[in-house]
Formats: structure tokens, C-alpha cells, sequence
DNA sequence: TTAATAGTGTCTATGAGACAGTATCAA
DNA sequence: TTGATACTGTCTCATAGACACTATTAA
């Protein structure tokens, strides 16, 4: 933090009505939180990425960006509800699945200041989707993920951010239902165990992909469907779009005392 | 945003020599790091409260809460190290392990403003430790978990984030390595197992439990000890202290293309 | 010698993986 | 009828769980 940015918030500290003791005033962090919005399109994972102002005033002008930006004390009533008012202003999705990433904060990841951000991350089936254009965020555009790690450079530490992203769907694939809320209801198994493989970079058996799928009971039969192949499949939906199933794991308890 | 919001950007850019733009000069959240220190001691699982200062301008004046405080721009170079900062403070440790366990922030949560605090979790061998009283936390001490959630009161969303760190310990605990580092070492394998024992809460099969952790491989083994039994055992130490092991997972690729 | 704990061997059930086979439907 | 895809059955192997067994050492 520069002086400038010290004076300016003894400055602003001086407003009554400060009601409270002396640690209030000391120099706080900035806050932000940032979006991970993660689907699967054309065969291969992407992420939601949005432009940053063609302004030099701001940090990284004109860079591909997480969405995300400064939690508005105003507006949002908890770090959630901030996560969730920036997926809906860039996808127009309302109830994505959305869990807690991490967060990353230090002196230098914001050529601002001390910034710590709140970074979240969220699967949304990539079709039925708009992306809102407009307003802060002109251009909203789904990127590969490999080839955007691979090649791509990316506004703050947001590739860091994307990494730890990809590395929990990644490990929570192997062993729970996340994948499935990247597709629109009714899927199909075949579809499901595509997404599956996708997210994994490697095939699966079909057998006992069903075995397990079905086993872990997180789906429900909706009717036969025909997806444009030979055969009609049946459908699924998720039996809870809010909790992801665990497949089952090991320790079991011994029985006798 | 709201016009008055617009005019203060409006006139805040006219402030020379402010190299950023206004929004920097919106409200900012407090920002607070909590720890969550647990250890097995007595056979419980317990956590490391601190007293909360006599002052009546305080929030929760008496009340016992997970140590933690401002994030300081000046001392704390990252959100880390001002975690390992209030970790070391009250218990002299300078490597336990130590992982992100989550963010809290709303508008309630503390009563001095809209307020986030990034939580991490620690876990640490009890003997050796001295635990550090005096300075702005009087009172150090360890709490039996179970009591604590049955029937304290504590500090602020404390609870709340101590029932996070609980639940992934006890979830990762079925397939990691994690409770080793709540031992000093070197240790026995018996030793090993109860440590698992008590965070399960269940008792487990001494053949199984063996097997499966030596197959992990991140055990070293140390020389015989004697541990107060009427064998000796082989003492063991971990081959990284960084880094927890995974126990394989399912899954598993098919060969076939 | 005994008691208590450290450590091993073995049987069984379960479940994953591999893969062959059957069912269904469009062209 | 053919071919592509949906779906099922079955064999094998690895591993977890249960539990009985042996090994070691202090008292």
C-alpha cells in the first residue's frame, strides 16, 4: 500500500459514525470474491472467462479474466450470496452447483493493495446458456481449460486459482456424483459416463460405470428418451440438485467390541 | 449501484495523486484469520480456545473463541503466513500441518461490521507444546471437542467453522494419512491406530488397519521403542511432514482403448 | 510362567475390472 | 438385415473385514 492510498483511508476514517475500537482503523484488506464456472462443451472441460475493462487505470486492462470483482458490502449479504449475484449477472443461471474453492490473499497477487479474494466454484450445464454480454464485462466466453493452462495468460493469480479448481473436480470425480450437474435433465448414463470421462481424460467401463452409477442412488428414472442414437436410452435426473452423493469408501467399523 | 455511489466515484477520481480507480474507495469487509488447532490429548479430540479480552468495546468480551484476529497489511505477507503468525503465537509452533479449511463472511457474523474471515485448520502433537498465555489472549486452552459442541458457547460463527473443521477431518481421516500428524514422533503403529480410533470415534481392526497403512508407504521406520507395553514395538516416523497420503481411491482406468 | 501387548496368517465376502454377450431401434 | 448403440451377465482378481494365531517382553 502506497502513502497516498494511507492517507486517503485515514482520511475516510475520520467519518463518524465510527462506533467501535481502535482496530477498526486500521488499513484493511481488499475483498473480493471470484467465480470458477466450470462445464463441459464440444467434448472438453471449459471455464467461464470475461475481459477486463479496456481501461489503464485498472489492474491487467483488456486481460482474460475470472469473473469476479470487489464484495459490495451494500448489495451482498455474505460471500455467497456475492458469488452467486456475479454467476448471474455473467450466465443468467440462478442455481447452479456451487461449493467453496478457497481463498488466496497477499501483498501482491492486486497491484492495488493487501487483497484477499473468495474464490468459488460453480457447475453449470453449458447449454440453455446465454452469456450476458455487456455492462463491466464486455466479451463473456468459455474457454478450454487445457489449452488455456497450456498457453494463455490470465489476469491476478486467477491461473492458480483455475489449477486448484480443475485439481478438487478432478479428485471429487473419482468419487462423487459432481460431474452430473454439468448436464441438463434428463441425461442419459452414456452421457453421464461421457462427462466422466471428460472431466478424467480417460475412458471408463461401461458396466461398471452403470453398476456404480446406479448403485450410489443418486438418480431417478424420468422415461425413455432417444438422443440420436439407434437405440432409446432411459433418462435420469438428479435426485437432489443441491448435494452431490459420495461413493462409498473404506474403514469400515469392526463388529465386535 | 445506487447514484450516490456514482457520485462519490465521480469525485474520488478527482483526487490526485490516487493511481486506481474509485472503487477502492468503497466500504471494505473486516478481514480476520481463524485457526482451528486440534490434538488428540486425554483421548479426545480437543481444540485450542483463547479467552477473549475483559473489554467492553470488544465483541464477545470473556468468551472463548478460536484464536485468530485482523489480518495485519503490514506484518502478514499472505493470508498463510498471518495463519502460521497466531499459530505460533499461542503454541510455539512453527511447522504443524496446516490447511485452508474455508471463508465466512457476512453482514452478522461480527458485530463491528460486515466482516470475512479465512479459517484454516492445524493440526499439531499436545505434548512438547507450551501453550503461550498472556498478551491479548489470557487464557489458552485445550477443549474436548464433543463437550464443546454439546454444550458451550463460543465466540462469534466459531462454532460453525469448528464443526467445518471437524467434519473434514473426520471425512479425510478415512482416507489420508492426516491423523499422523497429531503424534510426535517417532511412534508406534498401536499408537497410529488409536490416534484413528478416537477421531472415528469407532474401533478398528488391528490386521487391517496395519496392512493398510504400511501399503501407503508414508511410514519410515525408526527402531524399536519402548512405549510403557510389555513388547516393543517398531517406531515409525513420516516420511514427509508437509503432505498427507491418499489411500488409493476407485475408479480405475480399463486397458482397452 | 503369566499376562499383556505387538505383530502375522488365513478364510470369506464384496466389489471392481475386463469383456463377452444380448436387446433394441433406425436406416 | 445390418450396424450402431443401450444394456446385462459373468469370470477373475484384489482387497477389506473378521478373527484366530504366534512372538516378545516385563513382572
Amino acid at each position: 500500500m502506497n502513502e497516498s492510498q494511507i492517507r486517503l483511508e485515514t482520511r475516510m476514517k475520520r467519518q463518524p459514525p465510527v462506533q467501535t475500537s481502535g482496530i477498526l482503523d486500521f488499513p484493511r484488506p481488499l475483498t473480493t470474491v471470484d467465480v470458477v464456472i466450470l462445464t463441459v462443451l464440444d467434448d472438453q472441460l471449459q471455464v467461464l472467462l470475461v475481459k477486463r475493462p479496456d481501461d489503464p487505470t485498472e489492474p491487467f486492462p483488456n486481460a482474460w479474466a475470472l469473473p469476479g470483482g470487489f464484495v459490495d458490502v451494500r448489495k451482498d449479504r455474505s460471500l455467497e450470496s456475492c458469488a452467486r449475484r456475479k454467476l448471474l449477472e455473467k450466465t443468467g443461471v440462478k442455481s447452479p452447483y456451487l461449493e467453496q474453492l478457497g481463498s488466496w490473499g497477499d501483498d501482491k497477487r492486486d497491484p492495488r493493495g493487501w487483497s484477499a479474494t473468495h474464490a468459488w466454484f460453480a457447475l453449470i450445464p453449458s447449454v440453455t446458456i446465454k452469456l450476458r454480454q455487456g455492462g463491466n464485462a464486455q466479451d463473456v466466453h468459455w474457454r478450454p481449460v487445457e489449452l488455456l493452462l497450456k498457453t494463455m495468460n490470465i489476469a491476478f493469480d486467477h491461473r492458480t486459482i483455475l489449477q486448484s479448481a480443475i485439481d478438487r473436480l478432478r479428485s471429487k470425480v473419482e468419487y462423487t456424483s459432481l460431474p452430473a450437474f454439468m448436464l441438463p435433465e434428463p441425461f442419459t448414463l452414456p452421457q453421464l459416463q461421457h462427462i466422466y470421462e471428460v472431466v478424467l481424460g480417460r475412458l471408463l467401463d461401461k458396466s461398471g460405470f452403470r453398476t456404480r452409477a446406479l448403485a450410489a442412488n443418486f438418480l431417478v428414472e424420468t422415461g425413455y428418451m432417444n438422443v440420436g442414437a439407434p437405440r432409446q436410452a432411459m433418462g435420469y435426473r438428479l435426485s437432489d440438485r443441491e448435494v452431490p452423493t459420495f461413493f462409498p469408501r473404506t474403514f469400515s467399523a469392526r463388529n465386535r467390541a
